[in-house]
DNA sequence: TGTACATCAGTGAACGCGCGTTCACTGATGTAC
DNA sequence: TGTACATCAGTGAACGCGCGTTCACTGATGTAC
C-alpha cells in the first residue's frame, strides 16, 4: 500500500484504539492482535508501527475507555442539570437494562474488564487505571449525604454507600450476562434495580 | 510407567478434576491442559484416558464445584441449627472476608467463574450449571419474609431479595480482586459488608 | 494357586494451528534544494 | 514551483512458542485357564 499521510496514519490508530475499546470489552483482552487489526481495516504487521506491544496497547485502551465513561457519567449530570439523584437514577436504570448486558462492546469497563484486570499481573499500569476508574464511579454514585429519608441501599451513605452501590450494579451486569438465556437473567437485572431504586 | 491399577486411575482421575476445579477458580479455565496434568502430578498424554476433551472437563468441574458450594451452604444451615439468618450472616462474612479475596482457588464460583461462563457459547453445558448454582446461592439467601422488622437490602424481600443480595456480593469479590494492591479494596469489601448487615 | 496373555493407564514425541512479534519490502508522502 | 530523494505507514511472509489433540509405545494389572 505504501506510506500513508500522517493524518491518515493518526486516523487509523484512533481507529485502532477505538476497535480495541470495543473488542476488550466485548469479548476481553486476549482479542489477538490480527483480529483486532483486521476488524480495524488494516493487517496486523501495522500494529508494530504504532504500539511497542499488545500490553501497551491494552493500558492505554484501558485509560482511554475509562476516560470515556467519566466524560459519560458528567455528561450525564448535565443533561439533569447538576441534580445528582435524577443523574444517578438515570445511570442505574440504564446500567440494568437488557440493552446494557446486550451490549458489552459500548458498556461500563467497570464491569467487562473486571476479570481482565483481576489476572493480569499486580504491577499493570492498567490496574491503577482500573482502580481509579472504580473510586470515580463510586464518587458519581454516593448518596446524598443524610437529606431527608433515603440514603442509598441499606441505609449506608457518602462514598461508603457508592461503593456498595457501585458492587450490586457490576455484580447484577456480570451475573446477567453469565446467565443469558436463562430467565434467571431478567430477574437478576430487575432485583438488582428494585434493590437500588427503593431504598436510595 | 506402565498400566495402573482401577483404584489408582479412579484416584488420578478425581485428583485431576479436583486439581482443575482449584485452577479454574484461580486462573480461569483457560488454564493449558499440560499445565492441569503437571499440577496433578500426571503427563497431558494421560489427559485423554479419561477425558473426551478439554471442553467435556470444563463442563464436568463446573458441575463438580457447584455440588460442593452447594454441600457447604447446606453444611453451613446445619451448623446454625437450621437458623437461616445466622448461616447467612457467618456466610456473608465470610464471603467479603480478605481471605476469601485472596483465596479464588477454593472460593466462590459464581464470582469466580462469570467471565468463563459469560464467554463461552450459550449452548454450553456450564451455563446451565452455572445459571442452577446461582438459583440456588440466591435461594440460600433470601431473606425471611416480612418477619419482624429487617428484610434484607433495599427491603426487597424473597428470591428477589435474594438476588440482589448476591449481586452485591459477587460484585464486590470481584472488584476487591481487580483493585488488589489499591486501598480501595478493603473499602469495597467493607461498604459491601456494611450494605448487607445493616438492613439485613 | 500358578502360568500365559490381553488390557489399558500413563508416557513422551509429534501434529496442525493461532498466538505475539519481526522483518524485508513497497511506494506514496514529506522535505531539501 | 518543480525535481530528487529520504522517510516511514502499511504489507505479508516468516519466527518461535504454547495450545489442544493424537499416537506408537511401555509394562504393571486383571483375567482366563
Amino acid at each position: 500500500m505504501g506510506r500513508v499521510s500522517q493524518a491518515q496514519a493518526e486516523e487509523n490508530r484512533r481507529r485502532v484504539v477505538d476497535t480495541a475499546s470495543r473488542l476488550f470489552r466485548e469479548q476481553g483482552t486476549h482479542v489477538s492482535v490480527a483480529d483486532l487489526m483486521k476488524a480495524a481495516g488494516l493487517t496486523h504487521g501495522a500494529f508494530y508501527k504504532q504500539f511497542a506491544s499488545k500490553e501497551t496497547l491494552v493500558d492505554e485502551v484501558t485509560a482511554h475507555v475509562f476516560d470515556e465513561i467519566a466524560r459519560r457519567n458528567a455528561a450525564g449530570l448535565e443533561r439533569h442539570d447538576g441534580q445528582r439523584d435524577a443523574a444517578q437514577r438515570a445511570l442505574i436504570d440504564a446500567y440494568l437494562s437488557v440493552e446494557h448486558r446486550d451490549n458489552a462492546a459500548d458498556g461500563c469497563p467497570v464491569s467487562a474488564l473486571a476479570i481482565d484486570v483481576a489476572r493480569g499481573p499486580e504491577g499493570r499500569e492498567a490496574r491503577r487505571t482500573y482502580a481509579e476508574g472504580v473510586a470515580d464511579f463510586a464518587a458519581f454514585l454516593a448518596p446524598a449525604e443524610g437529606v431527608g429519608g433515603g440514603e442509598g441501599i441499606g441505609g449506608v451513605g457518602g462514598v461508603e454507600g457508592g461503593l456498595a452501590r457501585l458492587c450490586t450494579l457490576v455484580g447484577a451486569l456480570v451475573l446477567s450476562r453469565a446467565t443469558q438465556g436463562s430467565p434467571l437473567s431478567e430477574e437478576i437485572l430487575a432485583a438488582a434495580h428494585a434493590a437500588l431504586t427503593e431504598a436510595g
